[in-house]
DNA sequence: TTTGTAAAACGAAAGATTTCGTATTTACTC
DNA sequence: GAGTAAATACGAAATCTTTCGTTTTACAAA
């Protein structure tokens, strides 16, 4: 028997939807293709497709309000970071969160002052730890 | 016109092929698949297709040894690696690595091991840019 | 050379994701 | 209540990804 695979990480259209949700905090169909950039010219009923199919895997909820649907994320967005990078890590970097950020820090293309900010971070979380 | 979107991210299986490609270096379909986990039951032919996608999207090369082709990555899984955190940065994290690592360092899964190799990545980058 | 075996080439089925069209329903207005 | 504008429900087309079967080719051994 075959266990169905529930992937837990968004496909790229939902994400693009989920992100904008988490801006509104939450929304209807129309709401969120109103965030969409101008030249993404998604049908309506695309969208209303999309909020259906994160509803079914409990990405969002809705309730009613008039005859619309709004909805609203179940998870928050750094919940969802959070995960994303756990599967990252998994599948590219080794399990090791060290070597991932080896690879940013590593990045030519960072600024100073990124990295400083980077720094801060983890001080702050080791003293916390610490202290 | 509408441009073919090239998407230089590696679908999973891509992924999962590519992995082996630089562990092994490079290898024959059939070097790839004996890497894989003993569960993963896929035909031969399915092997060699992914890898003959994986050539004509670039992403290896191959040569032949006697009747076999022999595949090579034609980009190194540290360049991967950053590609990869670029899109997750950017898709996810506002285009913010120090967000990134925020996420990261406030996993309470994170050991506190892993936070000084971070802290230490970091400490080095900074001194070579300074000194 | 013939023959056997493994690989390559190719297309296409199977499966998942993205997009949309049609029909129906809903609430509002008169 | 009838008309209307906008939303929902649903299925299915279009596209992309993954898997595999069939046929052809290449090499090796007798």
């Amino acid at each position: 028997m075959r266990q169905k695979k529930k992937s837990e990480l968004l496909t790229e259209v939902e994400l693009e939807f989920m992100t904008e949700l988490w801006d509104l905090g939450e929304g209807t169909v129309r709401d969120v293709l109103d965030q969409l950039p101008e030249e993404r010219n998604l049908a309506y009923t695309s969208g209303a497709t999309i909020l259906r199919i994160l509803e079914q895997k409990e990405f969002v909820t809705s309730r009613k309000d008039g005859k619309r649907h709004v909805f609203k994320p179940t998870l928050g967005k750094d919940a969802y970071q959070t995960r994303s990078l756990k599967d990252l890590s998994m599948k590219l970097f080794d399990d090791t969160p060290a070597s991932l950020v080896a690879r940013l820090v590593n990045d030519d293309a960072l600024t100073e002052e990124a990295l400083g900010q980077i720094r801060a971070l983890v001080d702050r979380r080791l003293k916390n730890d610490s202290g």
